[in-house]
RNA sequence: GUGGCCAUAGCUCAAUGGUAGAGCCCCAGAUUGUGGUUCUGGCUGUUGCGGGUUCGAGUCCCGUUGGCCACCCCA
């Protein structure tokens, strides 16, 4: 028996890998004062086909449930997360920092990068317009995988603006119902060759292109570097109109991250969405909004990729996971000795294990070993004392029994 | 949705159309109170599934399911 197809099981080691990334995420979302909140995995159906993006629909995981409701596994966090804004936004101050973990589903294909599930940090600022918020969540973005260990030479921000486009296109008087029909030919120019790409734009072809060749200039976009610049952040920046994301909700600043190799898809990807929330409310609230997504599977592929991140999540699953303590039973009838001890280390925060049933000493050892204990307590002949041994340096310490929780304690505390 | 490659032990992979194997992992012993090395032994298979060709199929053919890769599309 499989999973099914682009679904994953987590064994001990994938779980552990799992939660040191939520760690690093959850660590560096709360630097920022950013709050968690989540929503159902489950959604109606009519919520995400009216609401989401088009791109999406098509390719929605849903079905109907035993009451004969259509259902859809949820697909993105924004529709869920622009109900719940509408129905409590005057509950909360504004600018309002949010960020979830969802597990989204699509029904498609599976291939590298891409299954049927994922999970999706969404980290969302609401209720601010003014270019601060940009600052601030793209610094976010940019310090999450710093966080995961990986630098300027390993991932880059492209930056753009929809305004920009919308701008050029409102000059050269194209109605605004074609607008996102022009958004999406520029967004797919990178991917296909010039002659059809200039064939679809048709008179907009010079200018488009003259833009994308490196010919022009956004004046917010050079300030929002600039303000990046001052955190430092100059080097995993960079400023590329190319970039539209496929979504048609953005209005304002949108970006994308890659990794500089250009091996894998987006890394993350998001912008300024604000008219979404108004739309979704139908009315409503408004609130202006922007916000990002990054995915666990690509993410993942990345820190594989790069040895220092990849070290440096090592080093958070060990942190996580090593035992302190096993205690080896050498004579059976001091058995309940250490379990006696085994309830006090235990209630007092030590991470302790032992053998379950009768065990040859070396192969005790051996267990302690491999579950990567740091020390070993021996019970047998010195008995009221204990063998406290640490295995990394192989030293021998006996300690009356009694006193063996205040000794570790003692010693963990210089 | 389209196309190409692939599927053998828990894992990584061998096996001219002729008896299905190795390494790793796991378990046990060498070692009756001391771990990372080493040695010995043991366990594990409807060769993804269903048909066909053949005296004989892991191997060739067809179908099917699943996987990888590239398109399409994109969180």
């Amino acid at each position: 028996m499989q999973p099914l197809p682009g679904f994953r099981d987590f064994l001990p080691e994938d779980c552990a890998f799992r939660n040191a990334l939520f760690a690093t995420w959850r660590e560096v979302c709360r630097r920022y004062g950013f709050v968690e909140w989540d929503g159902p995995v489950l959604e109606p159906t009519d919520l995400l086909q009216k609401k989401s993006g088009p791109e999406i629909v098509t390719q929605l995981f849903n079905f109907t449930d035993k009451g004969g409701r259509e259902v859809t596994l949820r697909p993105e966090l924004t529709p869920t997360l622009a109900r719940v804004v509408a129905a409590h936004e005057r509950a909360f101050r504004k600018p309002l920092k949010w960020f979830s973990i969802p597990q989204c589903f699509r029904y498609e294909k599976q291939q590298r990068g891409r299954l049927r599930e994922h999970y999706q940090l969404n980290c969302d600022l609401i209720g601010d317009d003014s270019l601060g918020a940009e600052v601030e969540t793209i610094a976010l973005a940019i310090d999450l995988l710093r966080g995961c260990g990986c630098g300027p030479e390993n991932f880059v921000v492209r930056l753009s603006d929809r305004a920009f486009w919308t701008d050029l296109l409102a000059a050269h008087s194209v109605p605004e119902e074609r607008w996102n029909e022009l958004l999406q030919i520029i967004d797919k120019s990178e991917r296909e060759p010039r002659d059809k790409t200039a064939e679809k734009l048709g008179p907009l072809a010079a200018p488009v292109f003259e833009i994308l060749d490196g010919g022009g200039r956004s004046e917010k976009l050079e300030q929002l570097v600039q303000q990046l610049a001052l955190r430092g952040l100059a080097d995993y920046v960079k400023i590329d109109l190319s970039i539209v994301r496929g979504l048609a909700y953005y209005t304002g600043v949108v970006f994308e991250v890659f990794d500089r190799q250009g091996e894998l898809r987006a890394i993350a990807g998001g912008g300024r969405y604000d008219k979404l929330i108004g739309q979704l409310s139908d009315g409503a609230v408004n609130l202006p909004a922007i916000g990002f997504a990054m995915g666990d599977v690509v993410l993942g592929d990345l820190i594989r990729n790069t040895p220092v991140a990849a070290e440096r999540m090592a080093e958070k699953v060990r942190s996580a996971s090593t035992l302190d303590l096993y205690l080896i039973i050498a004579k059976e009838e001091h058995r309940g000795d250490a379990l006696g001890h085994v309830q006090q280390l235990r209630d007092a925060g030590w991470r302790v294990d032992y053998p379950i049933g009768p065990m040859k000493v070396g192969k005790q050892f051996q267990t302690a070993e491999s579950l990567g204990a740091k020390a070993t307590v021996l019970y047998g002949d010195e008995w009221p004392q204990v063998k406290l041994k640490t295995l990394a340096t192989r030293s021998e310490t006996l300690v009356p029994q009694e006193k063996l929780a205040s000794y570790l304690q003692a010693r963990a505390g210089s």
